[in-house]
DNA sequence: ACAATACTTAAGTTTCTGCTTGACAATCAA
DNA sequence: TTGATTGTCAAGCAGAAACTTAAGTATTGT
């Protein structure tokens, strides 16, 4: 019989947010997966072997990585297979983005308020 | 004698480096003071005032903060006063565009391969 | 059917983090 | 000078995080 593709677990994509997301990029093993999977999509496998740690730990990141919504995989088969989603990096791009518009509105406002502040 | 602006420690200004300005940005309450202060530079202790742990934890995340080139801090007589800083920013989302560029550009040439896949 | 492949899961270990406490230093105000 | 304010530093601790090992399941190739 054909595999039918499976999205994993009774719990299906996870909502979006701010903390798992920043909480996994925190992680440079996990970055460095995502820096990967933004190549191409990849088994489990595959993106475990030049890592030098264990699968079971890859699987373990990827857990994570698929909770905060920065990556979306399907086993079809007996391999899962993994790729990039765009949802994580929105929800973080946005949080840094917008901390940003706040800091540069209120720089214009001010002028070059600490350069008079040391000339006096 | 008027007291004189001080750059924190023997150190002075950090390299920014991608590791650490993902690692700052993965805890919730140095988020928190980020936000903060993309508002306004504030005090050491007025940014710990909402903040419901000791003066001694908020200076900690401080400190990595300002490592991380996200923060950065010049004392005055007693008290330190504490700002954004463009860098680390600057690391961060580079780090992320850079990602999306790479993917979306996959994307682009593979056109909708798996709607394809799907009807065959 | 049997072996190999590709994960999955649980449990245990080690290392790292965030936080507290307590003692201390420097600055400012009265 | 004295006391209050503002921050600094070091030690220690509990819980979280990242790994490992070991055993198990499902799928596929021969």
């Amino acid at each position: 019989m054909r595999a039918r593709a499976e999205v994993r677990g009774p719990v299906g994509r996870q909502k979006v947010n701010i903390d798992r997301v920043f909480h996994a990029l925190g992680d440079p093993t996990r970055r460095a997966i995502v820096e990967r999977l933004s190549e191409r999509p990849l088994s489990v496998s595959l993106l475990a072997k030049p890592l030098a740690i264990t699968l079971a730990a890859v699987v373990q990141h990827l857990q994570i990585l698929e909770l905060s919504g920065l990556v979306h995989t399907e086993k079809i088969g007996r391999v899962r297979t993994c790729q990039i989603e765009a949802a994580g990096f929105s929800v973080a791009e946005k949080w840094i983005s917008e901390r940003r518009a706040i800091w540069e509105r209120r720089f214009d406002r001010l002028g070059d308020l600490l350069a008079e502040e040391d000339e006096k």
